[in-house]
DNA sequence: GAAGTGATGTTTTTT
DNA sequence: ACATCACTTC
């Protein structure tokens, strides 16, 4: 062991490596060497004579966390690395309150929620409830619950609110308050924690702190690190303050973020968090890394130049010493399909004039929807892929259906898992079974399994009571043999007797032999993870366990980095990668930035620094594509580049033909000969014609009807009273309060009624 | 209760 | 275009 890392660093990284007590705040650009800050960091507390396992890091993601310890252990060696605590937020509470459930009246083998199960569970109670499905959206009542857990108000604070109950009244979803804390009452009765309970639920162990248990985790987590966190939200920065904050506690607490980098304030992230620890730790060091050492100067120029459209921003100037390096190529296509060949050309072109493989290449879109396209060009090309996001394999149905199974032996009270099996394999028990088991369920306030477990004299047919019965006896049979049999075992028996493999067996059609294939896959990775040796945080081999360790995973934690594939992923996916060449592909006005950002600066702003990410993302080639037209609705629509493309100078970009020739095979999309047009700096036509509402009576408004102090009403926002206009004629900026919320509107887009 | 059929809305991003 | 959902018929 020795000191060389530190000769590693830069003065500024140095020094944010080496400043161990007290908070500290490191605003780290793209490509400054974050990961390596935070690992040396790590590291040094260690050789400094911490103990790893008083050290808790908080990432973003599974991998992030996963490639920090590797990173320590290759620092310090001796395998320290993995007696750090390193984890997202979502799985280090979940183990935590793996350990705590009881203490807050969960039962700890609960059984982790993901979105899938939580819409089907507020789609059961507002049809149960008689309420009109298209006014009460289940993602819109889902986005609200979640936002509510990350403002920390309970769903008996939420009816004790009276604007908030106004504001529901004005978004005439009066029942808002009854559904949120109906979602509530059954995730509990259930045993289940959707996502945001994991954070919701341990901010209310520290808080409510039964047995004192918050001294625990005080002496436990002397040192904190949190990634990211211009990402994180309200109640995550709540419970780091939890944490940290105590009677004579040394404060010490390391953030890191990057307030250009903020891409998730859809999901409650907000930038506000690094002011707050400003204001919270007075005396916090500030270290900012604006040494960019990914990439070449076009490409971090062009970053910067996007980026100072964005008002509200903390300063700092990126800069790179890497040489200039290639200007940006844009590429104009007719077509989506085009788009994906032309990109799969100057994929193949690339490998042999820069000499890249494929997995030095990555193409980045908007939407996950967008990845088709490029999928099959590659596919005809012989390039391999890999497809990130989308339905990941823990989402697919047949797995899902066979975790039902196993979720329902480790907890019989998890009403979602009951309700996906207990007909599948097809048993005689329907719809309206189960909606009147449910409905019993919910009277009693009991979980539905009880209701089952005692079917007698509840009124069902004998038929259904008997079918019933049989269900509750194969279930029980499984349980038994919990204790007796490893997780493997025990997930054949239940495949097998269930049913559930054989029905899956006997469908002969492709999609029917994939879904086999998958539940294998599945089965062979319960085998894995049986066999294999035990990891720090897995403290056995229980069927509970396993199903704890995936709940939380997602399709990237499956990475394979031998692979030699080109990378296929959304721009939020690819947070924190880095390419030697990357393709932002589909850059067109209501794509990127999507159409539903259009509506308020801030959302606007969020797209940009999305925008952002994208292109710091390569270190040599950045190609930027855009396509004239493209399959959306099932139709062709017709696209305007988009306006960040407007935002880079020439200077950075390559203005003359990005491409030598367009592929030969295709006829179809070069008919009209415009596939290769001549490129400069791309325009805009001179409207935006917004998209058509779905109501009519929303529409366009022009300045002159309205004035400050007016109502209006927002297609999405509700009513609100205009505070401001402000902006020059035709691109006009209202600040609009919404019951208590203002929102900066762009007057262009906003449909409105007066 | 099961299976088949037509209608409808749905798409931003993810732990 | 696609999937889900409500509605029909057996």
């Amino acid at each position: 062991m020795s000191n060389t890392y530190l000769d590693q660093l830069n003065d500024i990284q140095r020094q944010a490596v080496t400043t161990i007590n007290g908070p500290v705040m490191v605003i780290a650009g793209p490509g400054s060497g974050k990961t390596r800050v935070l690992t040396y960091r790590i590291a040094h507390l260690i050789e400094q004579g911490v103990n790893p396992w008083n050290i808790l890091a908080l990432t973003f993601t599974n991998k992030a966390a996963r490639e920090m310890k590797e990173r320590i252990n290759t620092t310090i060696g001796g395998g320290v690395g993995s007696s750090v605590w390193a984890g997202t937020f979502h799985s280090v509470f979940a183990r935590i309150l793996r350990y705590e459930a009881e203490l807050i009246g969960y039962p700890a083998n609960f059984t982790i929620y993901d979105t899938q199960d939580t819409k089907s569970v507020l789609s059961n109670i507002i049809r149960e409830n008689n309420l009109e499905p298209k006014v009460y959206s289940v993602n819109g009542v889902r986005a609200r619950i979640s936002s509510c857990k990350y403002n920390l108000i309970s769903p008996k604070a939420y009816t004790e609110n009276n604007e908030l109950i106004q504001e529901d009244h004005q978004r005439r979803q009066p029942h808002f308050q009854k559904i949120y804390k109906a979602y509530m009452a059954r995730c509990r009765r259930a045993g289940a924690m959707d996502f945001d309970d994991l954070l919701y639920q341990m901010f209310i162990l520290l808080h409510k702190n039964p047995n004192d248990v918050i001294k625990k985790y005080h002496h436990k987590f002397r040192y904190l690190l949190v990634d990211e966190f211009q990402d994180t939200n309200f109640l995550q920065y709540q419970i780091v303050r939890k944490l940290v904050n105590y009677t004579n506690s040394p404060h010490n607490v390391c953030i890191v973020g990057d307030d250009a980098q903020s891409i998730y304030a859809f999901r409650g992230a907000t930038i506000e968090n690094i002011l707050n620890f400003q204001r919270d730790y007075k005396n916090a060091k500030i270290f900012k890394l604006e040494q960019n050492y990914r990439s070449t100067h076009h490409i971090v120029q062009a970053a910067n130049e996007v980026i100072l459209n964005n008002k509200r921003q903390i300063q700092k100037k990126i800069w790179t010493d890497k040489g200039k390096g290639e200007p940006i190529k844009i590429l104009q296509t007719v077509t989506d399909t085009e788009e994906g060949k032309r990109v799969a050309d100057m994929i193949l072109e690339q490998k042999t004039r820069y000499h890249l493989q494929n997995k030095d290449i990555a193409i980045l879109y908007r939407t996950n929807a967008q990845s088709r396209s490029f999928e099959e060009a590659l596919r005809s090309h012989r390039i391999k892929y890999r497809v990130y996001g989308g339905l990941s394999f823990y989402q697919r149905k047949e797995i899902k259906d066979m975790l039902g199974y196993l979720r329902l032996i480790v907890n019989p009270n998890d009403e979602e898992a009951l309700r996906r099996v207990i007909n599948l394999p097809k048993r005689a028990i329907g719809k309206s079974t189960v909606d009147k088991v449910s409905k019993i369920a919910d009277s009693n306030n009991v979980p539905m399994w009880m209701v089952i477990e005692n079917i007698d004299s509840q009124g069902f047919s004998a038929r259904a009571t008997n079918s019933i019965k049989g269900f509750v006896k194969l279930i029980k049979k499984f349980q038994k043999q919990h204790v007796t049999k490893d997780a493997y075992e025990l997930a054949k028996i239940a495949g097998t007797e269930s049913g559930l493999l054989k029905m899956l067996g006997e469908d002969k059609t492709i999609e029917g032999m994939n879904r086999m294939e998958n539940v294998q896959g599945l089965l062979d990775g319960i085998k894995i993870f049986v066999d294999s040796e035990p990891v720090a945080e897995e403290e056995d081999k229980s069927l509970a366990t396993y199903l704890q360790s995936i709940a939380l995973l997602t399709d990237q934690d499956t990475d394979d980095k031998s692979d030699d594939k080109v990378t296929l992923m959304s721009v939020h996916a690819a947070k924190g990668l880095e390419f030697p060449s990357v393709f932002v592909v589909g850059m067109e006005e209501d794509l990127f930035p999507s159409f539903m950002s259009k509506n308020t600066i801030d959302e606007m702003d969020e797209e940009r620094r999305l925008f952002y990410v994208a292109i710091t993302r390569a270190e040599l080639y950045l190609t930027l594509s855009y396509s004239k037209s493209r399959y959306r609705f099932g139709q062709v629509r017709y696209n305007e580049s988009s306006r960040f493309l407007e935002e880079i100078s020439t200077e950075n970009m390559d203005v003359s033909i990005p491409f030598s020739k367009s592929s030969g095979g295709s006829t179809r999309s070069s008919v009209s000969g415009a596939g290769i047009r001549k490129y400069g700096t791309p325009m805009r036509k001179a409207k935006t014609a917004p998209a058509a509402s779905s109501d009519p009576s929303f529409k366009s408004t022009s300045a002159t009807d309205l004035k400050v102090g007016q109502q209006i009403e927002h297609f999405r926002f509700g009513k609100g009273k205009i505070q401001s206009i402000e902006g020059a004629k035709g691109n006009e900026v209202l600040t609009v309060n919404f019951s208590g919320m203002e929102k900066r509107i762009m007057l262009k887009f906003a449909k409105l009624k007066v």
